[in-house]
DNA sequence: TAGGAATATTCCTTGACGGGAATATTCCTA
DNA sequence: TAGGAATATTCCCGTCAAGGAATATTCCTA
């Protein structure tokens, strides 16, 4: 995992982009509305999100629309295995010491 | 999902360290051995990453350990959850395309 | 209790990033 | 073909984050 796609989300603006364009392809004028953000901010922000491989546009006239690509968010995805890894070992740890708890109980109860 | 995770895991030294922190809690020296950082940069690279609640550190003497937290990984894993709907959705729509396609031609070669 | 090991903090400097304003570019249509 | 709409780019400025070096802090042990 390199770090692009998370400098790319870091920022809160570029983060809320992308959550828009949730809800499919937009153009660059809506994306400023939905943002409060001024048309060349917008245009700023996609070109990170484009360089980035986060989105990809298509020329529509004299209108670009943008719209997500998904690689990056499944490259996220495959990257958190190690780490869903990491937390279901830790909740069998958990779960085998409360049933040896219990077990424990269970034993001082019969006597 | 707010932007603190991105940020932290956005600089390369740090997502290096969580990445070694995989293996289970460490010193803030070995993280710096293993990292080619100084130790202050470690100490600081380590701050970062708890106040954005990435890791957690437990004295011991002298000695600190870091060790990773689960919460904003599985924060992250949910967040992933409106993506994976978007590309099954995508990958179901090419799904269909193919299954017509292939209709298409069965019936070309059935006349 | 002095010294040393492990870690944290401070100060400084530099480079990158984001916003604002102005301007360039592209494409459509009257 | 001139003008206008949509978008991109450039320049400037202020802020912030990261590394280096030095120093402070904490805790152990001889």
């Amino acid at each position: 995992m390199d770090t692009t796609t998370f400098s790319a989300l870091a920022e809160p603006n570029r983060l809320r982009i992308v959550e828009l364009l949730q809800g499919g392809p937009m153009t660059v004028g809506e994306i400023a509305d939905h943002t409060e953000l001024r048309q060349p901010q917008a245009s700023k922000h996609l070109r990170v999100l484009l360089e980035a491989g986060l989105v990809e546009v298509e020329a529509a006239a004299n209108r670009r629309n943008y719209k997500l690509r998904m690689e990056p968010f499944q490259a996220l995805d495959s990257w958190l295995d190690t780490y869903r890894n990491i937390w279901n070992e830790r909740f069998d740890n958990l779960d085998n010491y409360l049933k040896q708890l219990q077990a424990k109980n269970n034993k001082q109860n019969e006597s």
